[in-house]
RNA sequence: GCGCUCUUAGCUCAGCUGGAUAGAGCAAUGCCCUUCUAAGGCAUCGGUCACACGUUCGAAUCGUGUAGGGCGCACCA
C-alpha cells in the first residue's frame, strides 16, 4: 500500500518521497512534508507549494483527496482501493502480506556451545533470530537457518572433566576438589549416569579419557538444546559442526594467503590490515587452533555455499570480534559487506520488583526452560520481540502472568478472541458477510481498516531495517484499535452487521498473520486460568 | 587509556531515511456495565528527549564535544 503511493508520488514528482504517517488522523491517510523540501529551490513558500501540488491531483480511483494544510499534503485513499484490497486479502488469507524476494540469505543465530542447557541470554538471540527467519520467509526470502556448534575447543575438555566431577561425587561418593572453572547443573545427572552404563566407571576417573567422554556427551547436550529450542517454536535448517570443518584446514589457509603469516611458531591472521586494533593468534605454539581458526574455516565455508547475504547473531560480548571476522572473509576474497553482524544485548530479570534468583541447582544461571515453564513461550517470544535486540532490557516476569490488558499479548489475544466471539454469535452465513462491500465505512471504521491492512509494510520494514520490535508495536496499535472500535461500536443486530463483520475479519486477519511471524497462535477465546 | 554502545514521563520501553501539539504500558487519581466476554473503554496527572555547541526553514532524530552507565580490548569460547 505504502510502496504504492511511494512509487506513484516518485513518478509525479520526480523524486524520492518521504511518507509518513500524518499526526492526526483526520488528515487521511498518508502524509509528506515534501513542500518543504522543495520550497529551498522554487523560492517559493511551503505553503503556497504543497496547495499547488495538492490541486495538480485530480480524482482518481487511488486518492479520493489530496488536501495541502500547513504545508504538508494528505492523502486520502480511494474507498475502492481499501476495499478491494481488503476483500482480496480475505479471499487469499495465506497470500496476505507475502511477497516474492530473490535472495538466499544464511541466518546464523543462537551457537551456544554444547556444554549446557540454554539460558536467558540465549533466548533472547533465539527468538530474535527466529523472528526475523520467520519475516523473511514470509517476504519471500530463500533464508537458511543455521546453528553452529563449538564442538572443538577447550570447552569441549571442560565439559568432559564437569561430567566427570558429577559422577565421581554423585555416583562413586569420593569427595572430590573443584577447579576454577567447570560446568554445573542438574543436567549432568543423566549424562553421567548414561556414560557409566555406556563406557563403566573407570571413564569417570580417567584423565585421558574427557575429550572421549566428551564428544559422546555433546549430542546428548544437543539434544537438551534442541528441546529448550522446540519448546519456544524455533527450529534450525542445518547444524553445522565445527569438528567437521578441519578437514579443509589447509586448503583454507592457503586460500587465505597473505593473509596468514608465522611468528614465534604461531600463525597469526594479519587482521590489522583490514582495520582490526591488531594481528590475531589463528594456531598457538603447540598446534592448538583458537576460536578463531575455526570461525575462519566456517565463513569460508559459508562463503563457498554461496549465499547473496549472511546476518550473524552474536551476544553483545562479542562484538569486539567482528572486525577479525570480516577481515578474514576479505582475505578470503569475499566481500566482507556480505556479512552483517546483528547484535543481542544482555538480558536482566525481575521478579515481582526484585532480581529473579538463579537457581542453583542450574548451575547459577536463569535457564531459559524455567523462564519458559514460568511464563510461556509466547509471553517470552513476545518480550524479547518487543524490545530492540542490541539495547540492554529488564524486565519483570510477574507482569507477563497477569490475565489484562497491562500484559500486551494477552491484550492482543483477547481482541483476536473478541473478534472470533462476535463472529460466532451472529447469525449471518460466511457468504452473507463475505459478499458484503466495504464501502461507506464511516470514519472510526474506515481507520480500523487502513491499520489493519498496513502489516504487510510493517513486515517488510521490520525485517529490512533488522527492527523486528515494529511488528509487535503495530499489533498493540491495532488490538487498541479493535478494542476502541468494540467498545464504541455496536455489530450484532444492526443493518451494518455483515460489513462490520467483514471488517472485523480483516482485523482478525491481520492480528492472526502478526502473532504467528512472531510464532505465537492467535487464540479464538480466551479462558480464564485460575492461580 | 582505546573501541563499540546506551542515556526519552516516577518505572519499563517505543519513536531516530530530520518535519505538523514527543508516544505506550505500569504506577497515581477519577469516570463508563439493562449493550456482541468490564479479561474492555474514556479521562486527568506526569517530559529542559543527559548536557553544551554546531548543521538546517525545521533536531529526540544528523555532527562534534562533555558527563554518566553497559560491553569489549585473550594464544577463553
Amino acid at each position: 500500500m505504502k510502496q504504492r503511493v511511494s512509487a506513484l508520488l516518485r513518478e509525479k514528482f520526480g523524486r524520492e518521497v518521504v511518507l509518513e504517517k500524518p499526526r492526526d488522523r483526520s488528515f487521511g491517510h498518508f502524509a509528506t512534508p515534501i513542500a518543504f523540501s522543495m520550497a529551498k529551490e522554487l523560492r517559493e513558500s511551503p505553503m503556497k507549494i504543497a496547495e499547488e501540488l495538492a490541486s495538480s491531483f485530480n480524482e482518481s480511483d487511488f486518492f479520493s483527496s489530496v488536501d495541502s494544510v500547513k504545508g504538508y499534503l494528505n492523502f486520502r485513499l480511494s474507498e475502492n482501493f481499501l476495499s478491494d484490497y481488503a476483500a482480496w486479502a480475505l479471499d487469499n488469507p495465506d497470500d496476505f502480506a507475502k511477497q516474492e524476494k530473490n535472495e538466499r540469505i544464511l541466518l546464523e543465530f543462537v551457537s551456544a556451545n554444547p556444554t549446557g542447557p540454554l539460558h536467558i541470554g540465549h533466548a533472547r538471540g533465539a527468538v530474535y533470530g527466529d523472528t526475523l527467519y520467520r519475516l523473511a520467509r514470509h517476504l519471500g526470502y530463500d533464508i537458511t537457518a543455521e546453528y553452529y556448534v563449538n564442538d572443538a575447543g577447550n570447552q569441549i575438555d571442560l565439559l568432559g572433566l564437569s561430567i566427570q566431577l558429577y559422577g565421581r561425587e554423585n555416583i562413586l561418593k569420593e569427595s572430590v576438589e573443584y577447579p576454577e572453572s567447570y560446568y554445573r547443573g542438574d543436567y549432568l545427572a543423566p549424562l553421567a549416569k548414561n556414560a557409566v552404563e555406556k563406557f563403566g566407571k573407570e571413564i569417570l576417573s580417567d584423565d585421558s579419557r574427557q575429550k572421549e567422554l566428551a564428544l559422546w556427551a555433546k549430542d546428548g547436550v544437543m539434544e537438551i538444546i534442541k528441546n529448550d529450542l522446540a519448546d519456544t517454536k524455533v527450529f534450525f535448517d542445518t547444524f553445522v559442526y565445527e569438528s567437521s570443518l578441519y578437514a579443509d584446514w589447509d586448503r583454507v589457509m592457503a586460500k587465505m594467503g597473505e593473509g596468514v603469516y608465522e611468528k614465534e611458531g604461531k600463525l597469526f591472521i594479519a587482521s590489522s590490515q583490514k582495520g582490526d586494533d591488531s594481528d590475531r593468534v589463528v594456531v598457538r605454539e603447540d598446534g592448538r587452533p583458537t576460536y578463531l581458526a575455526g570461525d575462519i574455516v566456517y565463513h569460508n565455508q559459508k562463503f563457498e555455499r554461496g549465499y547473496d547475504h549472511y546476518i550473524n547473531i552474536w551476544g553483545a560480548d562479542h562484538h569486539g570480534y567482528i572486525a577479525r571476522v570480516k577481515a578474514a572473509v576479505e582475505f578470503l576474497g569475499y566481500e566482507s559487506s556480505k556479512l552483517e553482524v546483528q547484535l543481542s544485548q544482555m538480558v536482566s530479570l525481575l521478579k515481582d520488583g526484585e532480581p529473579y534468583k538463579m537457581s542453583k541447582r542450574a548451575g547459577n544461571v536463569i535457564l531459559m526452560s524455567d523462564i519458559v515453564e514460568e511464563i510461556g513461550s509466547d509471553a517470552l517470544r513476545f518480550i524479547f520481540a518487543s524490545k530492540k535486540s542490541d539495547t540492554a532490557l529488564e524486565f519483570d516476569i510477574s507482569e507477563f502472568k497477569k490475565q489484562d490488558s497491562s500484559n500486551p499479548i494477552f491484550y492482543i489475544q483477547y481482541a483476536h478472541a473478541r473478534i472470533k466471539t462476535i463472529l460466532s454469535k451472529s447469525d449471518l452465513s460466511e457468504d452473507e458477510i463475505m459478499s458484503a462491500t466495504l464501502k461507506n465505512l464511516d470514519d472510526n471504521a474506515d481507520m480500523l481498516m487502513f491499520d489493519a491492512l498496513l502489516l504487510p509494510e510493517i513486515i517488510e520494514d521490520a525485517f529490512s531495517s533488522r527492527q523486528v520490535q515494529k511488528l509487535p508495536e503495530y499489533l498493540k496499535s491495532l488490538a487498541a484499535s479493535l478494542h476502541k472500535f468494540y467498545y464504541d461500536c455496536r455489530i450484532i443486530g444492526t443493518e451494518d452487521e455483515a460489513k462490520l463483520l467483514k471488517l472485523l475479519m480483516v482485523v482478525g486477519l491481520s492480528l492472526r498473520t502478526g502473532l504467528s511471524l512472531m510464532g505465537i497462535t492467535a487464540k479464538d477465546y480466551m479462558t480464564k486460568e485460575e492461580d
